[in-house]
DNA sequence: TTGATTTGTTTATTATAATACACAAATATA
DNA sequence: TATATTTGTGTATTATAATAAACAAATCAA
């Protein structure tokens, strides 16, 4: 029996997610934030799973190339929901 | 030649997703706001594809069931990024 | 070890998302 | 139509995400 997944869940595997694709590229938070025009703090807060925008986050999706697998996943949903009212 | 997606057009399909999902419930931005414990404005703006937190995102996802089909893509990426450093 | 880099954490301030209220405009219902 | 409901928009206030700076703790490299 595997409990349902919370938002808490969600945001700490978002921040698991940007740690590793940074370390990936080999970049510090600091340097994660120069890049993106956000400061450190925000980086460290979102990767420990805290509250954060949609804009940081999206921001973060973009840079690791993982907005449009994002929107693809918006639209399928999008489109699904379309297909019920054919049955 | 199709443009790259942006932070916008996320966001806009988020706003979509939801007044779609919204309306399949057959629910008012009042309703939908009284729900989750936002106010209607925050309902409104997310839905016009403003700015917003990953709190107010999630709760709206998991109000439509959305939140587990989310958390598995991030885990399949995560898993992805395992995956290559076999090859 | 040692020094350098990175990360975690605190405090104070600023920017902005969220709230609460009102009211007009648009839609739906009788 | 007229009425009710819903949605869009504005303003003021509150809550909080984001910034900036500093310093300690942890991690890495020489």
């Amino acid at each position: 029996m595997i409990d349902a997944v919370t938002i808490k869940d969600v945001k700490l595997q978002l921040g698991k997610l940007c740690k590793q694709k940074r370390q990936n590229y080999e970049l510090s938070q600091e340097e994660l934030a120069l890049a993106l025009g956000l400061s450190r703090y925000t980086i460290q807060k979102f990767e420990n799973g805290k509250n954060a925008t949609l804009d940081t986050a999206l921001k973060i999706a973009n840079h690791f190339n993982l907005l449009e697998k994002f929107y693809k996943l918006l639209k399928d949903v999008e489109n699904s929901n379309n297909i019920d009212s054919l049955y």
